[in-house]
DNA sequence: GCCAACGTTGGC
DNA sequence: GCCAACGTTGGC
């Protein structure tokens, strides 16, 4: 079978939380509004189905990795991008090139201690991550091996 | 709220 | 295709 690969997504909390997606039914959502084009590239081209998510929160005092989803749909179109209503609506898009990509994700547990930044920043085991290196990129990849370090410091067995 | 880093836009 | 101006992100 496929291995699995490895995701950060980034989320400002008060926007969209780990805890709002527990509260989905079903406890999915779909992830829309990003609009960044290496972001929409993983969305549209490399995410797969079954692939596991870090949730971060950004944007707070201070910034973590609160818990774990997973990807159960793979990319499709954003159609928030065509609604003039939206916060993220984009002109350009449209049926025939809809440019803007999103998944659907579950939530599947929290970490049963947050990874902060701070802490994150002070492993030198994740001192490759995006979050360290480039941190405004609100999807990134991340490592087998970065997976397991995070988790570990998170205290949360997995699966 | 500040501001550095980064991404996008548009004139040339 | 360059690059200045501008807008956004996100840590602090």
């Amino acid at each position: 079978m496929r291995p699995l690969n490895h995701w950060l997504f980034k989320t400002e909390p008060g926007c969209f939380s780990f805890d709002d997606l527990k509260q989905r039914p079903d406890m999915t959502e779909p992830w829309d509004g990003v609009r960044n084009y290496q972001a929409r590239n993983f969305l549209r081209d490399t995410i797969k189905q079954r692939d596991l998510v870090l949730f971060y929160h950004s944007n707070i005092p201070e910034p973590a990795i609160v818990g774990i989803a997973q990807v159960v749909r793979e990319g499709y179109p954003d159609t928030t991008a065509r609604d003039p209503n939206a916060e993220h609506f984009d002109p350009k898009s449209s049926p025939e090139n809809p440019i803007w990509y999103m998944v659907d994700v579950r939530f599947v547990k929290p970490l049963i201690t947050p990874v902060t930044l701070e802490q994150i920043k002070c492993n030198p085991l994740l001192a490759d991550m995006p979050l360290v290196k480039r941190s405004r990129l609100s999807i990134q990849p991340v490592t087998p091996d970065q997976w397991n370090v995070i988790l570990a410091m998170g205290e949360t067995p997995f699966p």
